[in-house]
DNA sequence: CCGTATCCGCTCCGATACTG
DNA sequence: CAGTATCGGAGCGGATACGG
């Protein structure tokens, strides 16, 4: 992982839900918390708080807090978030290829 | 990962020694067990055997096993193997990057 | 609304010992 | 040479409860 590009790029958006989180925010640009949550069945407060600090420290998605009560807090991906989405296209496409051929049979 | 390819491709290589397996098979196109271990500092032959085993399940790996004694056996990349090389590529480029964005501070 | 604190099961992986 | 059998630790992720 520290010399090798690819499992470093693996490393940022491993986990069960990173990758589940950037699709919803390449989808909808800017979401709350809560929304996130709804749009992501089964994600618990904590996985989808403690993904999105991660997500965050790697600079792929840019947190936006707003001093108000009750809170508002926004999400949206980074430059570098977005740029991510040719290499996940790549990916996504051998990997139907795969699901093909492995159940052929 | 039922409904989603590219994390069904994720799974196919996930690991800590997938990756790096698939990578000593591009470079040497045939290659054995020991050589192969030889080649991975540090990996067991637990793990070696492992992981060789289920990307044969996944068809990514071909066995090739000689009656003989002692034995051999050869690992080589099957054509989806070989396939997945594109990708990985452009994922390892985004890596690049994104590892000097997070390294500048 | 947007989290944190805590506990707990489960899977991944390493170490060690052994075999045809 | 090319594996298998078995045990054990560490970390990921789920459930629940609580807080500003």
């Amino acid at each position: 992982m520290e010399g090798c590009p690819v499992r470093f790029a693996l490393g940022l958006v491993s986990g069960k839900w990173k990758l589940r989180i950037l699709w919803e925010l390449n989808q909808q640009e800017i979401i709350r918390f809560n929304e996130l949550q709804r749009r992501l069945p089964g994600i618990s407060s904590v996985m989808l708080s403690k993904s999105l600090d991660e997500l965050e420290q790697c600079r792929l998605v840019h947190r936006e807090q707003y001093p108000e009560i009750p809170p508002k807090v926004e999400y949206s991906l980074t430059e570098l978030g977005r740029s991510i989405d040719p290499a996940l296209k790549a990916l996504g496409a051998w990997g139907a290829q795969a699901y093909e051929q492995i159940h052929a049979n």
